[in-house]
DNA sequence: TTAATATATTAACCAAAGATTAACAACGAT
DNA sequence: ATCGTTGTTAATCTTTGGTTAATATATTAA
């Protein structure tokens, strides 16, 4: 099989680390984009379509944890792993939080990068099945674009949904007429499961309803203790 | 919510440390095992069925790497965090090799561990939602979906069933006609045999009759000290 | 036939899960 | 500095699910 090239986003300050961080990764087959600090980087971001992102987090105006945390709204499965020069606690554990990959402490051997970026694209590479590329879905009478955020009722004015109703609904269509576990949208959009994500979710689950209940033939049902159901009833047929 | 526990092996020669980890990663919610020895660890690892294997590397016998190589050859998917006390390059590269998941030098930070074991663990729940047991039984009239747990009596309105009757009755169904032993409900449903899970089993029994009433074929019989034998008379032959 | 054990059925009770609204905190955009 | 948006936490209420108790009926062995 043609093995095209995976594609890294390096975002690094330093121009000279950055240079050389770049090139062993050329050499190693990966394309790489280098951009000097968090701005430049979320705008490559969103130009393009990365199999990785490495961030420094020690960069000025906007740090490592921010961007990510930019890229994890446009993007919930890129994978990403920070670079820092400090170890300390709360970093790692800031780091982890905003849905890291993996982590690593400068000054670090660059083989070791190497194998991790292996592993998690690997690893990546596997889950990739029932992915992005869908964003359109007629609940009903509702339309919803998951690009533009908008929920539209037959002809009326778009309603603007926030990113977790709208990623919500969009799991809930993906499963239309059947299960959506709980768990699955905790993990998949609160990226932690425990009773606080659990409450967070019931609470955009009374939006998500009070958004649908134009349509009386499109209702979300609850399966206790297992997760959701987004019901349409009366469905005709679709040319 | 159902919130079953994630096992995990812990194999850690340190008796102290060891001790003392699987305290902490108790105390967060995770079923511990802990196995002194990778001899120990293997067939404790074979015995069960763990979500996480914690390996020590600088292990007496049987290192790190060897057990996570045999664990590997039984199970392509577990995820496997390594310990070490030294860091040299050619171990990571080693356990990067060997398809770990994750590496991490002592000593370390518990909180860090904890927040990388909830990062690989939710990684793998996203991965498996792959479930395509059979969930769809026809029982003479009536239709069971077992997994949005609604029973449909020919065209009627579905009735909801509860998590118990509904695993109850897909037990009964997996073995219609025939015997379903009282014992293996109980341990596999009620996940303990005793006076009083066999009372409560009772009554779901009365449930699921009274649930089965409007087809006069179906019945559920009890073969006195035995369990019970879901019949179905007239049988049609289902085109 | 009777005593002992097993099963049936209904109702009462309690705990867990979910629904809904409101308060609040974080943050970006005026 | 203020405002609007977004998302989390809290408080309260409702629903659902499961066990236990109480009582009645069956079955079996002696």
């Amino acid at each position: 099989m043609e093995e095209t090239h995976k594609k890294i986003l390096l975002v690094e300050d330093d121009p000279n680390f950055g240079a050389v961080l770049k090139d062993y990764l050329s050499i190693n087959d990966f394309e790489v984009t280098l951009a000097k600090n968090g701005m430049e980087g979320f705008e490559k971001f969103k130009k393009d379509n990365f199999d990785l992102c490495i961030l420094d987090v020690m960069m000025p105006y906007k740090d490592g944890y921010t961007l990510a945390r930019e890229i994890r709204e446009k993007n919930k499965e890129v994978p990403i792993i920070f670079l820092t020069a400090k170890s300390m606690k709360e970093d790692v554990l800031k780091g982890y939080k905003v849905g890291a990959d993996d982590y690593l402490n400068k000054p670090f051997d660059s083989e070791v990068l190497l194998m991790k970026i292996k592993a998690i694209i690997q690893r990546k590479a596997s889950e990739t099945k029932t992915d992005n590329a869908k964003f359109e879905f007629q609940i009903g009478r509702f339309h919803l674009n998951s690009k533009l955020r908008f929920l539209t009722f037959d002809k009326e004015e778009p309603i603007k949904l926030s990113p977790k109703e709208n990623e919500l609904l969009k799991m809930l269509a993906l499963h239309e007429n059947d299960l959506m576990p709980r768990e699955l949208a905790l993990t998949k959009i609160w990226r932690d499961d425990n009773y606080f994500t659990s409450r967070s979710m019931d609470v955009y689950i009374a939006k998500l309803r009070k958004y649908l209940k134009p349509d009386e033939d499109v209702e979300i049902l609850n399966i206790h203790g297992e997760g959701f159901r987004l019901v349409v009833k009366n469905k005709v047929e679709e040319k």
